[in-house]
DNA sequence: AACCCCTTCAACCGCATTCAC
DNA sequence: GGTGAATGCGGTTGAAGGGGT
């Protein structure tokens, strides 16, 4: 037996709309917005059309800001680049480029880029019968043509392009860690980057995550693998943005890095050009990342990671945007007395993540060099001893939801499970869309 | 002018996921 | 935790329009 109808199909109106359903439906979605349930909107509106046709029609066409046509070569680009390591995942392609439906991008891609990318599909019947050897050569050929597109040469390309390898097996994490290592050792001075993603939405729920060393954590590196596919792009395109976006760029020079030895401020000379998203104008995110490493390349400890859990080891520490003296202080006191729960300390906290992805690591190294190699701080990071790190969300304020782990060229963005599944849908959502 | 073929894109369909109870 | 409803998503369809013959 089939699936019920999601409505009567024998009173709804279906095909075009009218300008006059039109006029309706935006008239009522301005004045009442949905009301949380299409379903019943064209009945209250007063339209004879389907919950979802309405849905539709609105997302697709009428809502404000809705851009159609003209497609921009970066736009274009952004699409290549995209379609070559996620596939059609159209409403994820989409949250990249302000304006765009997933189906007009799908339309574009179809009809269009598709065409373009090969040169060859002139004929229709031939586009027809594309085989899933040809989709594939699609997809390589927009990855390689992106790549070659956003090599930084010229002043409008992008000055981190990136791009993705994707799996669709978790179970292959492994193979794939070693793989991207080499790979993104081998092309440590290249322009082009590589994150590993995964094929799961990023939208989707994760796995609530525990407090305290979780060693390699394969659902918390595919959740951040996503944000950072996502954050990696948003940096993209908006680089160069102005200052009315709801953007910051890099840690603040309000910025501490914490530690147990001590607490300082990053010095301008320690910025470096990541860009932390601020969802909420206004709102008091805390960005923070917390790393763990290896206790003789500190002067400051001489412990032993492997048997510390996150926040009782004193090898740590934690870059923490613009914290409050006092909340830096008390984080750090709660941290020496070997509280693993900086929040009984006075201190809320959200979930702590700890992974140990290789790849990952590289990424981490190079930050924390950048970061703190020719610092003054008491903290000395040797670039190969790191040996494990943390991401963790920290905070005293409900607002605060992110977690920025700021790498020289990537922002990571992590959302915590104890938010749940509607919290990381609308901060994700938000972020993607500003 | 009539016909045919192709392109475009709005709309639909069905499935998967998420939500609410 | 189970279940049905609602929503989101991607693939597909088909009407409309343009261009070629």
């Amino acid at each position: 037996m089939g699936r019920a109808p999601c409505c009567d199909k024998a009173n709804v109106k279906r095909g075009p709309w009218s300008p006059e359903e039109d006029a309706i439906l935006k008239g009522y979605l301005e004045k009442r917005g949905t009301g949380g349930n299409w379903i019943a909107l064209p009945h209250k509106a007063g339209l004879k059309r389907c919950g979802k046709s309405c849905r539709l029609r609105w997302l697709n066409y009428l809502r404000p800001d809705i851009k159609h046509g003209g497609f921009s070569e970066e736009e274009d680009t952004i699409i290549c680049s995209l379609y070559g390591s996620i596939g059609s995942r159209w409403s994820i392609i989409a949250a990249q480029l302000p304006g765009r439906t997933d189906n007009d991008i799908k339309n574009y891609w179809n009809t269009r880029l598709k065409k373009k990318l090969l040169g060859k599909c002139k004929d229709h019947q031939q586009t027809r019968r594309l085989s899933r050897e040809a989709e594939k050569e699609v997809r390589a050929f927009a990855s390689e043509a992106v790549s070659v597109a956003t090599t930084p040469t010229s002043s409008t390309s992008l000055a981190n392009p990136v791009s993705y390898h994707m799996t669709t097996d978790p179970s292959n994490y492994a193979s794939l860690d070693a793989g991207m290592v080499s790979q993104a050792l081998e092309h440590s001075s290249s322009p082009i980057r590589t994150i590993l993603a995964h094929d799961q939405s990023p939208l989707s729920p994760s796995t609530a995550h525990g407090f305290g060393n979780i060693h390699d954590d394969r659902e918390a590196f595919r959740e951040m693998s996503d944000y950072a596919c996502l954050t990696s792009l948003l940096m993209r395109l908006n680089e160069g943005s102005d200052s009315s976006t709801n953007i910051s760029c890099g840690i603040s020079s309000t910025s501490q890095v914490i530690s147990p030895a001590s607490t300082s401020n990053i010095s301008s000379s320690q910025m470096f050009p990541s860009i932390n998203l601020d969802f909420s104008q206004g709102s008091m995110y805390t960005e923070c990342c917390t790393v763990n490493v290896k206790s003789e390349t500190l002067d400051a400890v001489d412990t032993n990671i492997e048997s510390q859990p996150a926040f009782s080891s004193a090898n740590s520490m934690v870059f923490w945007d613009s914290p409050s003296s006092s909340e830096a202080n008390n984080f750090q006191s709660a941290w020496m007395n070997g509280l693993n729960n900086p929040g009984d300390a006075g201190l809320s906290y959200g979930l702590i993540p700890t992974f140990n992805p290789t790849f990952n690591q590289l990424e981490l190294n190079e930050f924390l060099y950048n970061c703190t190699g020719s610092s003054s701080n008491s903290v000395q990071i040797i670039k190969e001893e790191i040996s494990d790190y943390t991401y963790g969300l920290l905070g005293g304020n409900s607002d605060q939801k992110k977690i920025t782990a700021a790498c020289p060229n990537y922002s990571y963005n992590i959302l915590p499970a104890s938010e749940g599944v509607a919290g990381s849908q609308a901060m994700c959502q938000e972020g993607i869309i500003f």
